[in-house]
DNA sequence: CTGAGATATGATTCAAACTCATTATTCTAA
DNA sequence: TTAGAATAATGAGTTTGAATCATATCTCAG
C-alpha cells in the first residue's frame, strides 16, 4: 500500500494548477522537477488512475485530479490559518516588522503584499524604513530592521539569512516612434547616445547600470524622476529611454504609450532576496511575511518566475 | 527546521483526543506508543510549545493543541470525502458487498455501521448473508460473499486477507439476586451447575464455550433464545446465566436488571476480524467499509479496544 | 530532421519515521 | 510506604520513502 495522501501532495497539486507545468511548479516549491514527477507517479499509482494529462500545455487535470485540487483549495487555507493561530498562541504577540527596501519599484509589489499580510497578522507593527540604503545589511545587524529586500545573491553574511523571493526581467522602454524601437533587443552600445531616465539613486542600485552599462564602461546622459509613472510619462514623450522591471509597465505597453525591448540577447534578469537576521528567520510572523510576499508576487506579477 | 504539519499528525491528534492516551491511540492507528511519543515530540518542537499535557488521565490538550485538533476535525472529514469521491471516479460504480456474519450480537454494531456506510456509498449494494455459517471463508472463495466477520486470528488462508476489527470482553450475566453475583468473577466450574442461556448456534460459535467451558470439559444445561433482549429477559428473571459481549448489555446493567462479572480472573477477551478475498481487500469501497466499521465500533461501543 | 523544452526513469543518497528494548514516571492499591 | 500496573520517554538501530542527480525519452515547432 503506497503512501497515503499528505498535505505535501495538496501543495504540489495547487502549485501545478497555478504554474501549468511540472518544472515551473517544482521551482516554486523549491523541489526538482524529478521530485514532482516521482511524487505524482506514486500518487497516481496509489489511486490507480491519472491525475493530470501532461502532454498539453498548460497541463490539464483529469476529473480525479480536479477533485483533489478542489480538496487542496479547500484544505490548504484552513491549514495555513491554523498555523497562524498556533504561531500567535505559541509566541505571544509578535514584534515589529520593519522592512528596508533597496529599490523604488519594489513598492509596486510590496504594498499589496503588505496589505494582505496586515489583515492576517493585525498585531504585527509593519513599517517601511524610509530612504534608500545602498547596503541595508548593517541595519539588520544593528537591530534597526527585521527584514531587507535586496538584489542578487550576496556573499554569505554572519547572522544574516537570505531567502529567495523571485526573478524578474528588466526591459528597456521607449516611445513607439523612437529609432531604437526598430531593434528586436538592445545592446549596451545602444544606450550610449541616449538619455537614460532613472530613479534618483546611486548607479549600483539600478539594474541596467550595475549589470550592463557600468561593466561596459558606458555612462549615458541622465534624467531622474521619483515616481514610476513620471518616468513612463517622460519615456512616452520621447525624452529618453528607461529600464524597468517588465511587470511595472504592463498597462502602458498595452495602451501603446511605450514599447519594451529585451536588454541583451537573452534579457536582463535580476533576482530579489529577503534578508533577515538569523533570529528573525525563525520567527513565524517573519517567515510568513516572506512566504506571502513571494507567493503573491509570483502569482500577481506578470513575467516573474521562481528562484 | 523539523518536518511540517502533515495529515498523519492530524490523525494522531484526533485519535489522541478520542482515546485519551498515547498507547491507546497508537493501537488504534496501528502504530507503537513510541512512534506517537516521537511524533508528538517533533511536532511540539516544531511549534516550540506543548500540544498536550500528558500527566493527566485522560490527557488534556493545551490551547495550541486544541487549535490543531479543531483543524483535524475540520480537515480530516474533507479529506475522507475527497478520497471516496476519487475512489468512485477511479473505479466506476462499486460492486455488491455481501457480508457474512458468524455471531448474533455482531448485528448490534454492524447495523449502525452499515447505515452510516450506506449514506456514504449509496451505490454499493449492501447485503447480509442469512444463516449463521460456522466457517464463512469458503463463501469468499466461491465468490458468494465479499466480506466475512470472524472470531479470533485464523491460520493464513490462501487468497483471504484478515483485517483486525476490535477486541471486546465477554462477561457473565446474572440476576442481581443470583448466588454467583456474590463472586467478583466467575471460573469455569461456576458454570457447571447452572443453566446457560445462549443463542441457538453450535458451541464453537459461542465465546464462553469455545474458550473456557469446552476446554475445561464442562457442559452446562442449555436454554436458547434468538434475540439478545430475550436472553437478557431470561437472565433477569433468574432462569439462568449468560455470557455476552460487555457492550451489548450496558442499558440492562445501568438499570440494575442484571449484573455482569468478568469470566476468569482477567476476563474473557475475544477478537473480531474482517476477512476478504485478496481481490476485495484492494477495492476502495471494501477497505472503506472495514475502516468505517472498525472506527465506529471503537468509538461507539463501550469496553471495546483496538487490536 | 533537428533542437529546445518538458517529462520520465533508475540509481543513489539521506533523513524522517518507525520499531525495539529499556528506563523513567505516575497512579493505585495492598 | 512500597509493590506493581499503566503509561510515557528515550536512545539506538532499522526501514522506508522522498528527495537528488544524471540521463533518457518524449513532443512539437521550425
Amino acid at each position: 500500500m503506497p503512501s497515503a495522501l499528505e498535505i505535501r501532495h495538496l501543495e504540489t497539486l495547487l502549485a501545478l494548477s497555478e504554474c501549468g507545468s511540472l518544472s515551473k511548479a517544482a521551482a516554486r516549491l523549491f523541489l526538482t522537477q524529478s521530485a514532482l514527477s516521482h511524487q505524482l507517479k506514486t500518487l497516481e499509482s496509489h489511486y490507480g488512475a491519472a491525475l493530470v494529462e501532461k502532454n498539453t500545455r498548460p497541463l490539464r487535470f483529469t476529473a480525479i485530479g480536479q477533485r483533489l485540487l478542489s480538496l487542496a483549495r479547500q484544505v490548504l487555507p484552513q491549514v495555513a490559518e491554523a498555523g497562524r493561530d498556533v504561531a500567535r498562541l505559541a509566541q505571544g504577540h509578535a514584534g515589529p516588522l520593519r522592512v528596508a527596501v533597496q529599490c523604488h519599484n519594489c513598492f509596486d509589489w510590496l504594498m499589496p503584499a503588505m496589505d494582505a499580510y496586515r489583515s492576517l497578522w493585525p498585531e504585527v507593527e509593519l513599517d517601511i524604513i524610509s530612504g534608500f540604503v545602498v547596503d541595508p545589511l548593517p541595519l539588520l545587524d544593528r537591530g534597526e530592521a527585521e527584514l531587507a529586500v535586496i538584489h542578487d545573491p550576496q556573499a554569505p553574511h554572519p547572522n544574516v539569512v537570505f531567502s529567495p523571493l523571485f526573478r524578474y526581467e528588466s526591459v528597456a522602454l521607449m516611445s513607439p516612434r523612437h529609432p531604437l524601437a526598430a531593434k528586436p533587443h538592445l545592446e549596451a552600445q545602444d544606450f550610449a547616445g541616449e538619455t537614460l531616465i532613472t530613479y534618483p539613486v546611486p548607479d549600483e542600485m539600478l539594474d541596467v547600470m550595475k549589470h550592463l552599462l557600468t561593466p561596459a564602461n558606458i555612462n549615458p546622459k541622465r534624467r531622474t524622476a521619483e515616481l514610476t509613472v513620471a518616468i513612463l510619462q517622460l519615456v512616452a514623450s520621447g525624452r529618453g529611454i528607461a529600464a524597468l522591471p517588465s511587470w511595472t509597465v504592463g498597462n502602458y505597453i498595452e495602451r501603446g504609450y511605450v514599447v519594451s525591448r529585451p536588454i541583451g540577447a537573452s534579457g536582463l534578469r535580476c533576482e530579489l532576496y529577503a534578508a533577515t537576521s538569523t533570529a528573525g528567520a525563525h520567527a513565524a510572523y517573519i517567515k510568513e511575511f516572506i512566504a506571502l510576499t513571494r507567493a503573491q508576487s509570483l502569482t500577481e506579477l506578470a513575467g516573474v518566475s521562481a528562484l
